[in-house]
DNA sequence: ATGGTAGGGCACCTA
């Protein structure tokens, strides 16, 4: 079973690109953000054709989380419970034994700034709700757009991204470690030590051809889940088409 | 290099 992430910046342009590697990689699960788009005009058939389910929270412009599967999908939840927030980011939803948590982590701008202190408002909110998932669930998966590199490894240069700088800032990485203290664990670290393995590179200064990223797209997965995992992988191929996504797709694999 | 590029939507905001 493949379960995936990706941050597709804009589903409407973008659209042929997931059906594209919908066909290619063949996810059971795949989780997306920023679609930018509003329910109405969610491409729902399109993926319909290929095969997928599709439930999503969506709003117009800005972020946008939707969740497509082979399975459909039981007890969906949009948005944290709980907490007010008019921004769509969160998409929860069970496939067999299997609970997906789907999340579009604010950006948060700049360390210090009112975006900042959303951010982590938003992660103890997050933070809050996943302890009880866990409970509940045995089999839980958290992926998604996380806005935050766990360690300088990766990063392409931990001078420019450190404690200070928004996306690696001590508190952010506090906020991630948090969740992993619930018994997730960055699935990726069960398959790879390698450092410059990146998920997001900047569309300026050319960085994805100078390899200018971040690992900032996460498969947290609880820990039960570790001897069922076959592979983890980043997709770098996407990024190099054709008006990309700046982000890759990620995925973690299990029996 | 406080720039650079992209998406949404038509003036800037977000990333």
């Amino acid at each position: 079973m493949r379960i995936a992430s990706w941050n597709v910046n804009s589903l409407n342009v973008r659209l042929p690109h997931l059906e594209q590697w919908l066909r290619e990689r063949a996810p059971d699960v795949a989780a997306l953000q920023e679609t930018k788009l509003e329910d109405s005009r969610f491409p729902d058939d399109a993926l319909a054709a290929l095969g997928y389910h599709s439930v999503f929270a969506g709003q117009k412009t800005y972020n946008g989380v939707a969740l497509l599967s082979r399975m459909p999908a039981t007890d969906v939840q949009i948005g944290i419970p709980g907490f007010e927030d008019e921004q769509r980011r969160v998409i929860a939803a069970t496939f067999g034994d299997l609970r997906v948590v789907n999340l579009y982590v604010v950006n948060g701008h700049s360390v210090g700034s009112e975006k900042y202190a959303y951010k982590l408002r938003w992660l103890d909110a997050v933070h809050g709700w996943l302890a009880s998932e866990r409970l509940r669930w045995p089999n839980l998966v958290v992926l998604g757009d996380f806005n935050i590199a766990p360690a300088d490894r990766d990063t392409h240069d931990p001078a420019i991204w450190n404690d200070d700088s928004i996306l690696t800032s001590t508190a952010e990485r506090a906020a991630l470690r948090r969740l992993e203290g619930l018994g997730l664990a960055d699935s990726y670290r069960w398959f790879s030590d390698e450092a410059g393995q990146f998920s997001w590179w900047d569309y300026r200064a050319a960085a994805f051809r100078r390899n200018l990223g971040l690992r900032i797209d996460l498969v947290l997965a609880s820990e039960g889940l570790r001897p069922r995992a076959t592979g983890a992988a980043i997709d770098r191929e996407p990024r190099t088409w054709e008006r990309p996504s700046d982000h890759a797709p990620v995925w973690l694999d299990i029996d």
